[in-house]
DNA sequence: CATAGAAATATTGGATCCAATATACAATCT
DNA sequence: AGATTGTATATTGGATCCAATATTTCTATG
């Protein structure tokens, strides 16, 4: 198990710092789909006791990041290329509008702050990189529909597949055909065209999605 | 030696007894907007310590339904009109699609299922069941589209807004026309017209959305 | 009498301890 | 040897205690 230690004496609470913290490594895969977690164990980690590393857990499998057996422990949620299909066709849907509704109210700055996401993107060769300025793009654009509701479901559907995702990017090429996309929605983007970037995001998303499944099924037989 | 198999299934943790009874609470509107909740006290009411209650509460307040704050505790979370419509109008995205998705797969027992909701619903006179009824009617139809993911998320939609469509339905006799349309999506849905379904599911929650929040603004000065 | 400051109370977040039980492994029996 | 039973260990869920701080009440003073 790898992850950050932070020591807790901080502001926020115990509780949500090893949630943070959890989270973070479970979407970026350093938390192994399937590897256990001990209580005590992270509770040392965290020079903390167990009480809030329980409730952190809790919160975690509310959003489906992990699993808990009772007497038995938490394991990271693996997903089935069935659920992961069905993540993505929601999220096409999602995002899909609300990229509709966000392009009426895109600004100069904003539209500017997406450009150079789009670029960051483009020029980044470390895969690792990836999927953080992939997600930093589409949010500065989402951010404009000023839906905070949606977009607190958007991350936490995002959050069960992306490290799914950022294999995508990796281990199928997916970089190129993402980086033509990117620059295509931003176009979109710029030229007002709602019902464009409408269509070209949910195929974006799509596209993501049949690559990943037929990776997957390769690889998992 | 023979003897009945019983279902030695545990009963769920304390955490989970207060969690959905407190979800329910709040969900039903028994919980008032703004009201507090003290761990101490709760934890009495349910025989039990604080440590499941924060537990529960931790939950809670992940799912929007309680905001917390440290040495204050814990008070049922109240939505501005804006934030009611903005989940009215995801709400109309998602189960607009469910539906869609759902007509294709409905067979004959789902219908009469959906149908013996839909008469209770008209036969009900009771105010205080219409909620549950508009539920099992509206889910017994998702189900079909099985979307697992999309159905959780429904859910949790449906949670936060469900107290303020109970008062809509009673307050604003939004029965009547609630009874025509749910009619009128079950016609849809046994003709196998998943487009029609689609529309008039978008159109009834967009209606009640639209009726609550005229009632909220005048209500609320 | 009104008000500023101090003490008492209420309330949360976390630490430590205890109870329940699943799993692994040793001991026993056929 | 293989199956079965008992025991030790690991691990979780919950109870109780403690520390920190917000809120309220009380007192003393102008």
């Amino acid at each position: 198990m790898k992850l950050d230690a932070v020591d807790v004496r901080q502001a926020a609470s115990a509780a949500d710092i090893v949630y943070e913290a959890l989270r973070k490594a479970i979407i970026e895969g350093d938390l192994a789909e399937g590897e256990n977690l001990r209580q005590d164990h992270i509770a040392q980690m965290f020079n903390t006791s167990r009480i809030p590393v329980r409730e952190a857990l809790s919160r975690l499998e509310q959003h489906g990041l992990i699993t808990t057996e009772r007497y038995k422990g938490a394991v990271v949620a693996g997903l089935s290329i069935e659920e992961i299909e069905e993540i993505f066709e929601f999220r096409a849907l999602i995002e899909a509008e609300v990229i509709r509704l966000a392009v009426p109210n895109l600004d100069r700055r904003t539209l500017e702050l997406a450009r150079q996401h789009c670029e960051e993107f483009e020029r980044e060769e470390n895969a690792e990189r990836w999927g953080e300025i992939n997600r930093n793009f589409h949010y500065s654009l989402y951010e404009a529909a000023r839906r905070p509701y949606y977009l607190q479901i958007v991350r936490a559907s995002l959050d069960r597949i992306d490290r799914y995702l950022r294999a995508q990017l990796t281990l199928t090429s997916g970089v190129a055909r993402a980086r033509r996309e990117h620059k295509a929605i931003l176009d979109a983007c710029m030229a007002r065209d709602a019902e464009r970037a409408c269509a070209l995001t949910r195929d974006h998303i799509l596209d993501a999605g049949r690559s990943l499944t037929i990776f997957l099924r390769e690889q998992r037989g």
